[in-house]
DNA sequence: ATCTATTCCTGGCTGC
DNA sequence: TGCAGCCAGGAATAGA
């Protein structure tokens, strides 16, 4: 599943093989990862050259001369550098030098072009990476709900998906159940800390490789050994010894320390 | 406006 | 061994 980690590290894995390059043909064998945006057209992209790659959340953004081509991707995602396209190849950008080829076998991501920056990228929350406790503690204290869902909802914060959010609870010592507006400032705090440190150490491991992830080079992530609660149920609390959890929470499985994690 | 449930999709499990 | 049926989940969408 690439979160914020993983697509940092894809990025990253991304840049200096592609900056500069010209796209000389777009193909998309499957064209439901271009959903309803009729103007991600092949000829738009052929000649364009990419300028710089971003992430934004959980978002890739290739700008180009005239506008940027934006990809997420979804659940099976992968942009994978001068491969032979297979047979879940959904988009294969052929260039001035190699190819890039996405490949999703659930077509749950999506490639779009637009002029500007997609609509739906300017309503994501801040990345949590730049946001000062400050600024996280406004934003929690305005928001009901129980704190997992919140913390995977991308106009809240934008990048943490089900791992990261697991985990940062589990660091934190907060149950996911916990209702936001119980949340006091000192909680918050570990909350906050808890996100930002498993972020960053899970970034410096290449992210996670829970089934399919790699990086653009075909590389694992190693984080997943990291893992306290992630896909740990009924194995033993690294902290404690206590069983871990699984429960399912906002329609998402939830893995958490009945004993380290009160509500 | 904000929160919650449903839907999409398919390889890989599980269990008979 | 074979196969039906269920499960995983990001986020758009609809409903409360």
């Amino acid at each position: 599943m690439p979160e914020l980690p993983e697509v940092e590290t894809v990025v990253r894995s991304l840049a200096p093989a592609l900056v500069g390059r010209t796209i000389r043909e777009a193909y998309f064998p499957a064209p439901r990862v271009l959903r309803d945006s009729p103007e991600t057209r092949a000829e738009r992209l052929s000649g364009a050259v990419i300028q710089a790659i971003e992430r934004i959340g959980k978002n890739i953004l290739f700008r180009l001369q005239d506008g940027v081509l934006v990809i997420h991707l979804g659940m099976t995602g992968k942009l994978l550098l001068n491969t032979t396209p297979g047979p879940y190849a959904r988009a294969v950008f052929t260039l001035d030098q190699g190819n890039l080829v996405y490949d999703d076998v659930r077509q749950f991501g999506r490639v779009e072009w637009s002029r500007d920056l997609p609509n739906r990228l300017a309503k994501l929350g801040p990345e949590p990476l730049d946001l000062p406790f400050p600024s996280f503690w406004e934003r929690l204290r305005r928001r009901q709900g129980r704190i997992k869902p919140l913390l995977l909802n991308q106009a809240f914060v934008r990048g943490i998906g089900n791992i990261y959010a697991d985990e940062a609870l589990f660091r934190a010592g907060i149950h996911p159940r916990t209702e936001t507006h119980r949340i006091g400032r000192q909680r918050a705090q570990r909350l906050h800390a808890a996100v930002v440190e498993v972020l960053r150490h899970a970034i410096e491991q290449r992210g996670s490789s829970i089934s399919d992830y790699v990086d653009a080079l075909g590389q694992k992530g190693t984080f997943q050994q990291s893992h306290q609660v992630y896909g740990r149920e009924g194995e033993p609390c690294r902290v404690c010894g206590q069983p871990i959890r699984r429960i399912v929470l906002g329609q998402r499985g939830t893995h958490f320390c009945p004993r380290c994690q009160r509500g």
